[in-house]
DNA sequence: CTGAAAGCGCTAACAA
DNA sequence: TTGTTAGCGCTTTCAG
């Protein structure tokens, strides 16, 4: 009863059967390519035996192993679930099989998780990699890669038109009468976040709104605690979040600290998670094509694999659109500071103390 | 730029550098067995060429590859992100890769998906299979499996205490005055599911509460608001869910119906997932060591690919408890049906039509 | 249609 | 410390 008993290999299957161990392989592989008799038998043995083609010695050969890796910074992060789900369903439709690698939003984790992989897969997808640009144009040179979530040149990359996003999210604020937003940002790290807060500062410009930048936090429900307490200390109208997450903890803080959302403040998340409608009140957001992202990535990727040349100089951008929800409404206009707010924007000092306290950590 | 413009191997560094390519075979995994100078070359040589070696081949002969394969049903079900974060985590502290391999729900797919992989990994974790146990039994019998949320004899296993979350469940409902309840239950195939809708029924028996049964649904939001709108045909004033989705699921419909959530019914749901104490109300839950049993699951399995006696007699069995948030409350005795209710327990007709309508689909 | 033989890239065993 | 020689399990010529 010793657990890994030897599995039969192709020459015990031979032997058996009574046939060349290449006309097992030929079984196999290229049925046809055999008496119908000697498959048969071939393949009653074989059941017999237990045996099973070992995808590890066949790779051997030409080097494929019909892995991909898909690399993502955080696997508890919701915005991956469709992701994933998406780049699987595309991965298995092709044959392929799906390697994670968490990498735990650390860039030198990542790539030491990816040095292991690299080697194991015919291709990866770097789902929003935290690894500077040098250091994927070198995982690229290795290995063919696509890049999702951020534009890398010379490496093929699928992106969400996040500019066009912001645009639609800004107006939708300035339509309902916000004239000061404030963006809660990201990792630093992140190429999202970056391309998030200058579309920001473009379309606020435009739009003559005042904008403030918060951060950088974590991105995650406690990241966007954090960031209420600190914008608590000046709050404006309408929040901006880098994404649902934040989204969620800054209406979930503020709320906790007696703010109505939206009547005290107007919160934009990005990403459209699947928790973002479940959530009171549902989120309004910036909405992502997860799934088609993924499978996206995993198509151009399986593409190149397979031969086909990567255009690395434009990425191919996915579109994503605004679902309003209720986390935003119509600007009230304060007459006096909010009672919730730490301190007023119009500078009452009397509660500055609890500010720092509060905007601490 | 061609792609991949075959890797250099390890006979390419070895003429490079003008040694033996054991030696760099050597240089590379028994550093200290090579002259320092030697290695210094091999190194800066094999660097150059951008070498690398192929775990693949490298696996080869001994036969294991530092991957374990993850088969989970749905990768969209928020269930599995901790269990796969403590997976993950387990897994790469011991120097082992994930293989994912969604299953999609399907019991067939699953075999599918793990004939692929079984051959390429060292060993298998089975959460939340949808397999028969014969089918289980087959597949450990070609390496080492644990499985996860089920109990199979014959092969290692890791569950949670569900009789004992059922009941503290149901004593909670007890306690709030409840004497009628619902169980809106998961997939057939689902060892879960069984496990729970009879320790309900026998902790109910023992409580003298009532039960009933309605389903299967769906694990999902959507089975959720199936079931919600077969509930409202005949309410009871508590309803345990097989999951948090169906529970939030089963809130969301009842609430759009008109209930309120708990003064109405009180909803319990199983796993506190992440979003389960995100929507409102927050939902009172059976929480599983989610984070856990991915780490104690893989933990398992690799001591016994490393060679330990699997004991797969006893499954290993993690505590779970029950987390109080605001889903539930004192029942409310109605004097007529509730106003919500397709129809009311007591039977007035005139809104039966109604009744069809909303629990067809 | 089938068998023999030559590798795939690497490691292990044995010499030198 | 290094080189040489076998393979690991399978696929792929190339003959037969």
């Amino acid at each position: 009863m010793d657990q890994p008993p030897r599995p039969p290999t192709i020459d015990d299957v031979a032997k058996a059967a009574g046939v060349a161990s290449s006309t097992v392989s030929r079984a196999f592989s290229r049925p046809g390519r055999v008496s119908f008799e000697t498959s048969e038998r071939i393949h009653r043995v074989a059941a017999e035996l237990g045996y099973r083609t070992t995808s590890l010695a066949r790779a051997l050969p030409g080097g494929t192993t019909s892995m991909i890796a898909l690399a993502i910074s955080d696997i508890t992060n919701p915005f991956y679930y469709e992701i994933i789900r998406g780049a699987q369903s595309a991965a298995s439709e092709a044959g392929y099989t799906i390697l994670l690698a968490d990498t735990q939003e650390s860039g030198t984790h990542e790539r030491a998780t990816l040095d292991r992989a690299v080697a194991t897969v015919d291709g990866i997808v770097l789902a929003t990699t935290r690894m500077s640009d040098s250091a994927i144009r070198m995982t690229a040179k290795q290995r063919p890669v696509i890049v999702l979530n951020r534009a890398v040149s010379d490496v093929p990359c699928v992106i969400t038109d996040n500019p066009r996003g912001v645009r639609r999210a800004v107006e939708h604020l300035a339509e309902l009468g916000h004239q000061r937003l404030t963006y809660l940002a990201g990792p630093e790290a992140s190429w999202a976040d970056g391309m998030r807060w200058r579309s920001l500062r473009e379309t606020a410009m435009e739009l003559e709104l005042h904008v403030r930048r918060l951060g950088p936090f974590p991105p995650t429900v406690a990241g966007g605690a954090r960031a209420a307490a600190e914008f608590a200390a000046h709050p404006t109208s309408a929040v901006v979040a880098y994404n649902d997450l934040v989204a969620i903890g800054a209406i979930r803080a503020l709320t906790a600290m007696g703010a109505r959302i939206p009547r005290d403040v107007s919160v934009i998340g990005f990403d459209n998670i699947f928790t973002a409608e479940l959530v009171t009140p549902p989120l309004t957001t910036v909405a992502a094509p997860l799934a088609a992202m993924g499978r996206t990535a995993v198509g151009n990727l399986l593409a190149i694999v397979r031969g086909a040349r990567p255009r690395a100089q434009a990425p191919v951008t996915l579109p994503c659109r605004l679902i309003v929800r209720r986390s935003t409404a119509h600007r009230r206009r304060y007459r006096t500071s909010p009672a919730w707010a730490t301190t007023s924007v119009s500078g009452s000092a009397d509660s500055a103390g609890r500010s720092t306290d509060a905007g601490s950590r």
